[in-house]
DNA sequence: AGCACAAGTAACTAAATGGTGCATTGCGCG
DNA sequence: CGCGCAATGCACCATTTAGTTACTTGTGCT
């Protein structure tokens, strides 16, 4: 039996923050940048666990992308798009999708690192197919509903809506520490991301509009 | 005078191939994984001349990107967009953008990069800010005219816009690996390819309608 | 109590890495 | 034609780095 009192000894929670310092570091300074032995120091833990538990870097920074993913696909599902009305849903995925940005910034700059790396740490993943996959199967089921009752237009690829959602969100806080000095103009304020937030959405009901 | 015969020794060709050869090691490995070795051998250069042109390590990577964004930026005052009606010339700048991003992907991977730090090798180019506020004023031009005309509808903000067009291209490129392994749909087809330029044109001129 | 094994630690290593000191060589100019 | 300097090359260094070896210690179970 699990007992209260703090144990020295927890392999689950010497795991657990080994993979958040990791996400941490590999965020900030992508896979070549980050440390091992930072990592370890800021996990509060043994470098040698870190090989322990997780084998390599390049296995750490697997599990790494592997919760960051799982993370933003289980929260979608928590949205429960399906008991809104179509319009309604579109708008709260959209707005969904720009707060999680927000609120996750190391998740932008992992899903950069990954795809530096050509997704290759991303290829073993079955979980994350299948959770890909219910993710788009709800957008197709937000458009076919919206254009049943009228509101949207048909023909639509969920796929390419899907991809056009996280990217003007994406984009625009990925790429804010350039366009910020490039455009002289402060990406960060809360009536810039406000504004961004109501340009997407704008463009978003633009596109599927009836 | 400059003679013809190809000289043993030629600072401007050597500092323009370890310019090169940077290029591709820091947008294939970004600025913490490229090896300076590395980027020395490939220039067929000594290691010793990346230090006595460009300073230190970081110092070319700011050149790099100066180098790559100028390029960007002049290959899109080159469309001359003021010449064509405004709609024309919306659809011009969308695919310009786009095949800018297929036939560069070095580019897209150092400004995410010059993103992971922050963007602080940028701002030290003055160049960079002054192409980049031509750049917007080129895209406010069109809308205006397009408003005049009576295609465009008023109040669109050109640097919203502008991010929107970049961010629906680069999106797309940047995470294909994620998406074609995620989403099971190869992103690199011929097809696809054209699927997603239509789909992005499509975007954008709905955006813009009057 | 004490055994068996998992959790945890410290010190180490071999290789890689960014960066330099210093000697050499070819080019352009007077 | 030979001088001065920029261009180039080689060998080297001090650190840093991912990964490991060999060990100790706490925990749960019987």
């Amino acid at each position: 039996m699990q007992s209260t009192k703090a144990r020295t000894r927890d392999a689950e929670a010497t795991k657990a923050r080994i993979l958040a310092a990791a996400k941490i570091e590999f965020a900030r300074l992508g896979l070549g940048g980050a440390r091992v032995d930072e990592i370890a120091e800021k996990a509060e833990a043994n470098k040698r666990m870190i090989y322990h538990y997780f084998g390599n870097k390049e296995d750490l920074f697997t599990a790494v992308l592997e919760d960051a993913y799982l993370d933003i696909r289980t929260a979608e599902q928590e949205l429960q798009l399906d008991e809104l009305p179509p319009d309604e849903g579109m708008v709260t995925l959209i707005k969904f999708t720009w707060d999680y940005y927000l609120d996750h910034p190391e998740f932008i700059t992992l899903v950069n690192s990954a795809n530096l790396h050509k997704g290759k740490h991303l290829e073993k993943s079955d979980k994350l197919k299948t959770a890909s996959r219910r993710y788009i199967a709800t957008i197709q089921s937000l458009l076919d509903r919206g254009v049943e009752a009228g509101v949207f237009r048909s023909g639509i690829d969920a796929g390419q809506l899907n991809i056009t959602i996280a990217a003007i969100g994406y984009y625009y806080l990925t790429n804010r520490f350039s366009g910020t000095i490039l455009f002289e103009r402060d990406y960060m304020t809360k009536e810039a991301l406000d504004n961004r937030l109501a340009f997407n959405i704008d463009t978003i009901m633009r596109v599927v509009a009836a």
